[in-house]
DNA sequence: CGAAGGATTGACGCTTCTCAAATAGGGTGG
DNA sequence: CCACCCTATTTGAGAAGCGTCAATCCTTCG
């Protein structure tokens, strides 16, 4: 029970502290999100050499982890915790872009500035690498390469998705297609449970599916009132999938 | 002149017919595309193998590179023209969720099917790669690997800069990041003109930016009646781009 | 020239946004 | 442990904008 730690608790880590989390020695050995990560590509030699390019760091939540249009210094390598991802509009609007989960990968932009801010919903733990360090390192490893190719291309998915949610016109289909969506992600993780944990808040759901937070809670409230969904703490309960699916895909 | 072919000649390309584009001997060297696509990262070997590996075809407005969920067989490398990339969800609508340009690269999912579907809105050239050959010449080259990196990093800016488009909730706001970010892409073929081609339909503007086609023809109406903008046939002229820029901005 | 598809315009209803207020939850200090 | 504060969430009422339906005009192309 020890090594099997289930996804909620993954997903809030609840460590606070800011630095260098302890015994990090071969830390990647034991790293849960390793079969999900980049790092599941690299062969024994390179995982111990990535693990010394750069330490695990925790962040408590609302932390900065990178800010859009900074200098992109370091490159991130999620594993445990809920990152929001997010661009600010010159008129104040917070676009949310997707939220990251352990194993994902961020930074990895090719122009020299960040295209996106990060900060933890949650408590999170990342690897941290300074990114010239980990370009070269990279730069002549083809498996790494694939790899990163591959996670781009699901990133490219998810945002394309993420596009048809936006475009649909009523927000009971975002909403719809955002709990569809976040509950196929963590299924990644294992475990389906009956109450799913939703970590981010009405304002982030908001944010991130183009409306506003009154009509998200609103609308969450109305599945709530038919039946299809149980609302509790950091959490939902999708008790008519089916139901949701259909409100998804309806005209 | 006849080197200097016109963004709008390139963009709009005329021919109709739909294989082998005559002459394709050492078609690369000639290629317009060259400097903009993934090809300007390989040495003059790689060049020639490539060229060998796959045709130039043609295709004729409306014709269907591929389709979603289409065993993904080719990878497609535009040359000329514009291409309107789209899902359709199960309630029939379609969600168009980028235009290629020449210099692009379709199809190179990590996926073993295409997850959108393509199809030619000019007369469009392309070079067509089996996609499985595709992949074994690129895997132990990182040179190309990261161009390829480098082009889905660029694709995922774009996507992120979609969804704050499309998550605006003014039509008016969504129509002028629409016709920046058009402006700006066309911006990379060289001569900007002050009238700029738009050769896509209404109906793919409005599926592009999550609204109805009379939602989208009247926003255009509206912004020509307050002389910021100027319809024409195929195209559009930006009389007063800082008023758009305001509009696309402000609150 | 005529047909078919694209674009524009109008009228009206409905959903969502806006503004405002009440309620619930979480955290802190006494 | 409780009182209090601050934030998150929920709810309400009214207004504005967009979608829907329908008609007309314009383009394109055989």
């Amino acid at each position: 029970m020890q090594n099997e730690r289930s996804s909620r608790q993954r997903l809030m880590a609840q460590s606070t502290s800011s630095e260098s989390s302890g015994d990090s020695h071969r830390r990647c050995l034991h790293c849960q999100a390793r079969s999900l990560s980049i790092c599941a590509a690299l062969n024994a030699t390179e995982l111990h050499d990535l693990e010394n390019l750069g330490p695990e760091i925790s962040f408590a939540s609302k932390d900065i982890l990178f800010s859009e249009d900074d200098k992109a210094r370091n490159v991130f390598n999620l594993t445990q915790g809920v990152a929001r991802l997010y661009k600010i509009m010159p008129d104040g609007r917070r676009q949310i872009v997707g939220f990251a989960l352990p194993g994902d990968f961020l930074g990895a932009t090719h122009s020299e500035r960040y295209n996106f801010s990060a900060d933890a919903v949650t408590p999170i733990a990342a690897c941290r690498f300074s990114r010239s360090k980990f370009l070269r390192f990279v730069e002549d490893k083809p498996n790494i390469l694939r790899r990163m190719h591959e996670f781009e291309a699901r990133e490219l998915h998810l945002a394309r998705n993420q596009m048809l949610l936006l475009g649909s016109n009523s927000a009971e289909q975002r909403i719809a297609l955002f709990l569809i969506g976040w509950r196929d992600r963590l299924a990644r993780f294992g475990e389906v449970q009956e109450t799913m944990p939703l970590p981010m808040r009405r304002r982030d759901i908001a944010d991130f599916l183009g409306m506003t937070i009154e009509t998200a809670s609103r609308t969450l409230r109305r599945l709530e009132r038919q039946k299809i969904i149980v609302i509790v703490r950091r959490g939902v309960r999708l008790l008519n999938p089916a139901a949701i699916e259909d409100l998804a895909w309806a005209r």
